[in-house]
DNA sequence: GCGATATAGTAAATGCGCATAGTAAATCGG
DNA sequence: CCGATTTACTATGCGCATTTACTATATCGC
C-alpha cells in the first residue's frame, strides 16, 4: 500500500489517482469503515450516532428540535433524517413527539436509554477520531475541512441549480 | 445561497459539530453532490465514473485488470466493484471478458463507447473537482489528504476477524 | 374568510457501501 | 495425485443518500 503519489502531480489528471476529490473520497470511505467499527459494539451506525448526538445537542441548547431543524444542523438531507429518526426511534433511543404549535412537525426527543447510549458512543467516537487524524496536525486538517464546508451547498436545496454546466 | 454554515459555531469545543472526522463527512456529502450533478448529463454516477476510468488507466498501464486488481486500485468494496461493473456493462460501457489463465477472474476492458464517454465525463469531473477545491490551496489540501490516507485500511482485509475490539 | 404558496414530513424507487456467506477454481503441502 | 487453504467472484440483505412525488398543515395576500 506504499505507493504514494510518485511526484508533485499538478499536470492535468490524466490519472484520477492524484485528483483531491479521489483522494478526499477514499479517505471518506476508510474514515467511515473506522468509525463503523468504533461503533459497532454499541449497534449504531454512524448517521444515527450524528443524529443522536445531534439531537442531543440542540436539545441541551434550545429544546428538543423538529427533524427539519436537526437535519439542518446535521447538514443530513431531511428524507434520510426521516428515515433514521424512524430507526432510532424503533430502538428506543429517541422519541418523536408532535409539536403543540404545528401539527405539521414533530419534534425529537432524546430518551434516558438513548442518552446513556450517546454517552458511550460519543467516548468510542472521539478516540476513533483522534487515531485516524493522527497522523495531521489538528489545525491543518480543520483549516482545509474549514475552508471547504464555505462551499457547502445547503442540503435541502430545491433549487436544482444548473444541472451541470458544461 | 447563504448560510453555508448553519450554525456559528464550528469552533467552540464540546460537540461533534467540531470534530474533523464529522466535517470530512459533511465535506465529502457535498463533494459528492456536486459531483453527481456534474456526471448527471453523462448518466454516470460517481462510482461508476471511478471506476470506469480506473478501468481505463490501469488498462493502459498494465493491460485490462480483473476486477480485484481494479477495486483495489480504486480502494472499492469488492462487492460493490462486482455489482457496478455489471451495470457498465449492461450499459455497454465495458466488457467483462474470462481471464484464459485464471477462469475465476475476468478482466475489466473499456468498450469504445465507454472510452468516449469517460473522456467527456473527465472533463466534468476536473472542472467540478477544481471548483470545489478552490477556496484551498491545492498544496494544502493534498498534503492533509495524503497523510490521512496513508492510513488508509485496505478494503478488502479480511482481518477484520476480530469483532471489533471492545 | 379564502385561495395561492410555502413548509414538515413521508412513500417509493434507485444505487452505493459493506457485512456475511457461499461457490468454484487455483495453489500449496504432502 | 489428494486434501487443505487461498483466491476471484457472486447472492443476499441492511442501511445510507438522494430523487420524485405526495399529503397535510401553516401562512401570507387580499
Amino acid at each position: 500500500m506504499g505507493e504514494a503519489v510518485p511526484e508533485g502531480g499538478f499536470e492535468r489528471a490524466g490519472r484520477p489517482t492524484e485528483s483531491p476529490g479521489f483522494l478526499l473520497w477514499r479517505v471518506t470511505l476508510a474514515w467511515q469503515r473506522a468509525l463503523a467499527a468504533a461503533l459497532r459494539p454499541y449497534d449504531l451506525t454512524h448517521v444515527q450516532f450524528v443524529l443522536l448526538a445531534g439531537a442531543w445537542w440542540l436539545g441541551m441548547d434550545e429544546g428538543a428540535p423538529t427533524q427539519r431543524r436537526l437535519a439542518e444542523h446535521s447538514g443530513t438531507d431531511p428524507m434520510m433524517t426521516s428515515q433514521v429518526l424512524r430507526t432510532l426511534e424503533g430502538k428506543g433511543l429517541v422519541e418523536r413527539v408532535p409539536d403543540p404549535a404545528d401539527s405539521r412537525a414533530k419534534r425529537v426527543r432524546v430518551t434516558e436509554a438513548g442518552e446513556a447510549l450517546r454517552e458511550r458512543a460519543m467516548y468510542a467516537v472521539e478516540e476513533a477520531d483522534a487515531g485516524f487524524f493522527a497522523p495531521v496536525p489538528r489545525g491543518d486538517a480543520l483549516a482545509v475541512l474549514n475552508a471547504l464546508s464555505g462551499s457547502l451547498a445547503p442540503v435541502a436545496a430545491r433549487a436544482t441549480r444548473r444541472g451541470a454546466g458544461a
